[in-house]
DNA sequence: GCCCGACTTGATATATTGTATCCATCCCTT
DNA sequence: AAGGGATGGATACAATATATCAAGTCGGGC
């Protein structure tokens, strides 16, 4: 969780440079994801800007607001999980090279981590050595979250 | 891609230990994929199985018997393309920790790459330090393959 | 051989996620 | 005020996945 009014004003100064509008729906989308603490999915977002207002946001919407939001770099979407997180670092100026996620494979709780220089590095490499190039420096790593280790010791369903 | 021979006979091997039946639907669904080189979709698996015979494999059974052979670590599911590959390592006897692959974001090519223990090893302390246990030994690696990049160089879209 | 029961598949419906398209509207610039 | 690009509304549809219940199939014990 970010702070919402410097997250909220470094997105409208970003929009205004780089010649976009940060309208009324699209405040509404990223203020959802700035006070939500944990992924949202696209109808998520939909609903939640519906709940708090007679405001009628299609899924549609969300969808192009998504996308627009991605290419700014205000957020990310964890693949895995098809949700999408608010970028903890719009408000930041130094570089954010990395996003690293841990989703669980059974609640699809996500959990943002640091992953060392190195570890990072050795990715890229491997990643060059099968020409891949700009990797992405988004991560997402499926595991297993204590909570849902905890009970499957009980439940033999994977 | 790999031995079809081998692999389809540790296939059966393995579920008759499993008290599992190798049965026809079964079988077409790990032919198709280990004859594919490259990540099917589970409906694209469903058509392959249609295509070149007088069978109706309706893509509900493919959903099945692909989650079946998850169970059965006989194939991964690569969630960021939302498509499944035969594991290269069904017929080996010793462990597969290893199964890292690289996904285009643009054309959504797989490519499969090692990386090395350190990397992984500095992945699962970050897991761990996050409360995160039975990290998954695959990954997901979203970058762009050298064709995509290629062909961006005149394309502006993202 | 026959039947029971578990495993497997068929069939249908529906949920979830995401894309395509076309037109109306808004807002900035001139 | 008018033109034009950016934005949003509305609708349809595609792709991926799950739920459910009935029917078939196989293997083992009688």
């Amino acid at each position: 969780m970010v702070d919402y009014k410097s997250v909220m004003s470094a997105a409208e100064q970003k929009c205004v440079q780089g010649g976009i509008r940060f309208t009324k729906r699209r405040k509404q989308v990223l203020s959802v994801l700035i006070e939500s603490d944990v992924a949202l999915s696209a109808y998520e977002i939909a609903e939640r800007c519906n709940a708090d207002s007679d405001s009628n946001m299609p899924a549609m919407s969300v969808y192009r607001i998504l996308d627009l939001f991605q290419e700014q770099n205000f957020i990310h979407k964890l693949e895995i999980a098809n949700k999408y997180v608010c970028c903890s670092h719009i408000s930041c100026s130094h570089e954010h090279n990395r996003s690293q996620f841990l989703i669980c494979g059974s609640c699809r709780h996500v959990e943002e981590i640091n992953l060392s220089e190195d570890a990072v590095k050795a990715l890229q490499t491997a990643a060059s050595a099968a020409g891949f190039s700009a990797i992405s420096p988004q991560l997402e790593i499926k595991g297993r979250c204590a909570q849902c280790e905890q009970s499957e010791d009980q439940a033999v369903t994977l």
